[in-house]
Order: C-alpha cells, then structure tokens, then sequence
DNA sequence: TCGCATGCGTACCGATCGGTACGCGTGTGT
DNA sequence: ACACACGCGTACCGATCGGTACGCATGCGA
C-alpha cells in the first residue's frame, strides 16, 4: 500500500499513507478527516490540497486497494509454467494466506462498498469494474483447464473467494483460509473433464 | 419484519418498522434518527422512548434479521421428512430464493458487522452469536448426511452463501443464485461417501 | 536585501449528528 | 366541570462532520 495517484508533496504522502491505513482499520466512514490529518501530523487543508475531497481520496484508496491481484496472477504463472491447474490452485493459496494474515480485516473493496448504500456512488461504480476486472481474470485462468464451462466455475470460485474473506471477520480465519483451499479444489475437481 | 422487541406505543411500532427498512436498504450508518422519526411520521423522542438509543435500535434490528433462518430448517424438514440431503439443497435453494429477490441488499448482519468497525461493539458480537447459530443449524442438517467431516462441509457451505450473498451486490445476482446452488450440490457430493 | 511564490497550519464555517428539556393536547376517573 | 396522567411533537443542546478563508513561514531569484 504504497502507490496510488502520484503524490508531490511530503504531507501529501503522508495523509495518502495514514488515510489507507485508516480506511481499511476503521473503515472510510468512521475515519474522519481530522482523525487523519492529526494522525498524519498535518493541518486538514493538506488533505484538499491533495485531494478533491473526502470521497475522492476513498475512491483512490478502493482504486489502489485493487492492484495484488494482478501481482498474484503473475507469480502464479512464474511459479507453475504450463500448468494452469497449478496457478490456479497457487492463486487460491495466495488469497487464503492473505485473508489468514494478522490485521486482515475483511476485502477492502467488498467493504467500501457496503459502506456506500447508493449503487450510484463513485466509490460503488470503480467497486464494480475492479471486481469485474478480477472475475475475470479467475476466467482467464479456469480458461486454460478442461472444462465445460468455464465462467460458471469461474464464477463459483469467486463466490467462494468472497465467502472466504467475509467469514474471517464472523468465525475464525484460519478456518476460512483451509476451507477455501478445500472446497476450490473440491470445485474445481467435480468440474474438470477427466 | 414485523417482529423485535415488543412495541407498546403505536409510534414505537412506525419506528421499529421504518428503522428495519431503513437500516437494510440505507445503513445503518447512514440512516440518521432524524430521517427515521420523519420517515415515521413520528417525533425524534418517540424513538428514545422505544429504545435506549439508535445502537440499541440498531441491535434490535440485526437480531430481528437473524430469525429466517430457524423458520426455513422448519420447512426444508417438513417439505424432505426423512431425506437430509433433500433437506439441505432445500435450504439452499430457498436462500439462492431470498438472495435473488428483487431490493435484496445483502446479508443484514454482515453489512451491519462491516459498518461497525469495532470488534467489541454489540452489534458485532450479537452478529457473532446469530451466526454461530447458523454455522450451527447447517452443521446439524449436513451431520445426518454420511460425510467424513461435517462440520468442514458446513463451514465450506457456509462461505458459498455468505459468498453468494455478497455477490449479488457486486455481479449479479441472478447468477449468484444459480451457482450457488449448482456449487453446493457439486460440494456435497464431492463429500459424500457412496 | 528585497519581492514573491509556494507549502503549510490555525481557526473557523454551515450542516448534520445523536440525544434531550419542556410543554401542549387528549382521554379518563370523579 | 375539573384535575390528573400519559403520549406526543417542537425546539433546542453540544459535539462532530466535511470543507475553507486566511495568514505565517520559508526558500529562491533579482
């Protein structure tokens, strides 16, 4: 979490790093602008001065909160070349590790957008695409397996990774980080043409 | 939703129904009192007489949500006597049902656990509790079944709804529907010993 | 040394938040 | 007809929300 729109100023880079970290802690609506600016050790107007405003600097941070994924994808095929099974099976390792992880407190984008009740926000709108551009890239990766359908297997997965990531923050994560694994491979294996 | 806490006072009982419709449809977060005790037709202190305080409210309003599910394991076993896995993908279908519904917003209790960031706040651990019931209540269903491990096949199911309910608001949810039930009926029987 | 542009924090804004003091209106027992 | 008790809404409270006007402090070119 260190990227996102390019910040010129230092007081910038902080309020970018400190609003990230709060965002995600104390969710976007209970972190308010003067929690941040304090906690950043800068005066609000620094914020603005970055920033458009409060929802602007939310949907950066959904935007920024989107990009592992792909990172995920690329060392899934550096680690198992020519074997799409294998990626597979390492990208759903990869996920069930990261919502296991200590602080881990829910999917950031799943959040924010259940924070923001009108479907018309922009915050839901960029919640939608990157989640779009996410199933997608499972379907990429089912893609290359024998199956029948592929989007719906793809769309099971995803279904699971979801579940997956809610139910660490209602039972425990370690539970839902080996149940993940179980259950894909279980998936996958009833959907593959033998 | 009609029920909760018993309400004495017919302005108490326009409050408690406006506060569950606007709790699940709004937030809980963004439906402020002021636009509950409008909406109510209603005084903002008829709703402090009713409850202690808008997280008292909001508490009454998630464990008011959490009561479907009781009702459909009464169904599911008159509906299948004698046949547990009928049983089962009767429950399930009948939440691939609810989730599809049109003005469905999401599980009530997971969105109320994420607006609430606090681990230690009431609404949270009630949302624990109800859910643990739930995890409970398809652990009983699946134990009639001949799996190995019951209780991973439940937690497995588990995250497939929890799953499928989140996606309805990201995808959509007709598909969410759909592939939960051919996803549950795939995982049972990849457990299930022939 | 001076003028100026730039980056920043202090102090404040109106709006809205959850919550309450108080008094009016009405139905009832006498 | 009167007094009382009860249910209710109006008007207000301090706190906090997101957002901004303004002035200081510093560094650079002349």
């Amino acid at each position: 979490m260190a990227d996102g729109p390019p910040r010129h100023s230092p007081a910038g880079q902080r309020v970018w790093e400190t609003a990230c970290d709060l965002f995600y802690r104390e969710g976007i609506r209970s972190a308010g602008v003067a929690e941040i600016a304090e906690r950043s050790g800068v005066g609000k107007p620094s914020i603005y001065r970055n920033f458009e405003s409060k929802d602007g600097l939310a949907l950066a941070y959904v935007k920024a909160k989107a990009a592992p994924p792909r990172v995920w994808l690329e060392t899934a095929r550096a680690a198992c070349p020519d074997d799409p099974l294998g990626q597979l099976r390492h990208v759903i390792a990869e996920i069930a590790e990261q919502i296991s992880a200590p602080g881990y407190r829910g999917c950031a984008l799943v959040n924010a957008s259940v924070e923001f009740p009108d479907r018309d926000h922009p915050v839901r709108v960029a919640v939608g695409e990157l989640k779009a551009e996410y199933l997608e890239l499972l379907a990429e990766l089912v893609s290359h397996l024998s199956v029948r359908d592929h989007r719906t297997l793809a769309y099971m997965l995803q279904m699971l990774v979801e579940g997956a990531s809610v139910t660490t923050q209602i039972y425990e994560a370690e539970k839902s980080a080996t149940a993940l694994k179980e259950a894909a491979d279980r998936l996958i294996d009833s959907c593959l043409e033998r």
